[in-house]
DNA sequence: AATGAATGAGCTTTCATTCAT
DNA sequence: GATGAATGAAAGCTCATTCAT
């Protein structure tokens, strides 16, 4: 019966998702998709919770434990192209829909989220204290590369599955070159380096969205 | 009104948004809406295509011409990520709602995507032309890495949007430390290696998503 | 003005007729129909007031006051036919839409028509009495025919302006030739005498409408 | 369900009726009403079906086929009369309604009508064969003559439904009187002559409407 | 345990009508 | 005198949700 959700969810999104259609596609009855699942709210988030959990999962039964970190980065992203192509619908639930539509359920798949962030942090931390040198990271560092290795992959996976014939592996290898050698450099301590900036630098402080003048017409 | 429209389009999502709240936000009443704006998806366009060009026209003022590859760059994601904080509501629209509700509205962010896909594919062709070597890029190889770049980008877009006290300047350093040092590396002719993978590799073949039965109530 | 509301109400009937649409037609501003003409159910009675007074004064002037009744006759259905086909939209408005929306429209369209069935009336029975003979129609039944001439030129227009290659005068002819021979007969004193009516007769009272159950869901 | 629609529709005419209204009449909720008939235009179309097919029946049933002509037609109009005497909301549907909204409601009740007027031709034509003479009926008149005959009878219900005090047999009668004699009179050979016509006859032509000049106001 | 039948609430869209100018 | 600009009110239609069975 959730499969039927996520796929309905995961091709309409949230609110052209009608309840009549996923009880069809399921083969069972409306009243019958209320009882066992309170409400559209309830059952949106059902099918949240169980693609984030076999996300997860699927990436941590992919990552090889013995190996060096890019080993395993190697690998879980490999799981996760992987899971991520063969569950189009799920992946389009977790990723486009489900933070589209309130924060609820953004929340509920930023806790997935966080789950695999810190895994990889916890990976870049390691790669760093195998280099066998001084940490050359500043820890607030991380948080941000973490951030950006794993955006990257999200959008990888997006791009993958609307691109006509590239694999989960070549997804993975592109985002390894263009992640770990990257990463490679910084933790040797060959940062890439900001030119100098002459002008006064405005973006400075945390911006503040300007908020639109309401009178427009 | 059509910075209304926006604001609600963002926050909602095209379908959850309300005539009546849009028309309401704008301090006019709904008829004047259908007035200027002939219906509903009329005014979700019109939202695309100004936010769009908007944001390629904030990106391209903030490029400065005459600074090498990575100078272009890095103030181009500077220029990137000070508009997406200053505009969340219009990021929101082109990056998650547009490509969320019909062909029709993805094709126009498309259009834009690729224009900013291009730009970089251009920068990274010259970079490598700057470094004075034989192309150690595939040519085939450059398609990919741009779209990891931008994937990169407009996830930390959203990641800065959503995170207190992150500066569009630490964004745009977070991502260039990423991305260019670990360009530099595969400029330079050291691309990230892939251990050797022992085991058969169902992955090789482009994955097809297993349809989930449709029979699971 | 008055022309573009005629047409307008005439081709689209009076709830589909926009003020806009008339408007537009006129080449004026719909303020200005509003100025001259108060509201929509003023212009439409105002339609009727002016095409029923030229559709009589057609008749009228059509009919040639030296003949004998059916020269009468004859020459104020021509002048009926050929107005009506001349002014379709204004026929359809008098003859469709003022009778279809509500009671004080169908009433002014009700004085006009009784205008004419006084006249068709009086053509009878001065005809009956042209023959010389004891008057062999007793009056109720006068009514009741000149109802059902008027009704058939009503009935023979429409089929008229509906139906290619028919001309006013055929028409006419037609019209004619099924009721003056008719009527010649009756005034002739040979009316049709109905057969024997073995059962008994539910019609015999004025029929009352039944009234359908409400309830049938 | 339909019969609460008939009933509005018949007052109202379909723009002005309301599916409000209509369910409220039915007893039942809007959205019932759509459940069971996919929209206001099928409602309609639903309604003309039905009632064109009850009207048809009971004029059907109401011919006794062992009769001569006269009497097949006498008891024929006797059973229309007291059909849409009896429900007059459905023959305003039927004669009003449909005919004045859209081609498509205007065709399904042309073919209604196209059966009762090949009845009543074939009536004609028996008659005429009835008289054991030459015929002196032209073939192409007999359509007209059909024609007129419908149109009176459709005329008469109208003006019997509107008149208080008329019954459907007398209507019938007038009529009948009023066709049948002259028909008659036809058939045995002593058409309505024309009288000469000495002026130019402007309408010999089939007359085109003159289109009212646009700018008026 | 399971559903056919029903609905309240809300959506987009339209249109007769009116001011301020 | 004439209108561009604006709106209140209502219509057709849909859908998440619930009883009675």
């Amino acid at each position: 019966m959730l499969d039927a959700a996520v796929r309905i969810f995961g091709q309409r999104g949230y609110m052209a998702a009608s309840m009549d259609e996923i009880a069809e596609l399921a083969g069972v009855s409306k009243p019958l998709v209320y009882l066992y699942l309170n409400s559209k709210d309830d059952l949106f988030s059902a099918c949240i919770r169980r693609e984030a959990r076999a996300l997860t999962e699927a990436v941590r039964a992919g990552v090889c434990p013995g190996l060096p970190a890019d080993g395993q980065l190697w690998s879980g992203l490999r799981a996760f192209f992987t899971h991520t192509a063969r569950n189009p619908d799920a992946w389009r639930v977790l990723h486009l829909h489900a933070r589209t539509h309130g924060e609820r359920f953004a929340a509920e798949v930023a806790a997935m989220r966080e789950d695999i962030v810190a895994f990889v942090t916890q990976l870049i931390a390691a790669a760093a204290r195998d280099a066998h040198r001084r940490p050359h990271l500043p820890e607030g560092e991380v948080a941000g590369l973490a951030e950006a290795l794993v955006g990257a992959a999200e959008s990888l996976a997006d791009w993958a599955g609307a691109t006509e014939g590239v694999t989960a592996k070549q997804a993975a290898a592109t985002l390894m070159n263009f992640a770990w050698a990257g990463l490679g450099d910084l933790m040797a301590g060959r940062p890439w380096v900001a030119p100098e900036d002459p002008q006064a630098d405005p973006e400075q402080a945390p911006v503040a969205p300007s908020v639109p003048a309401a009178q427009a017409g």
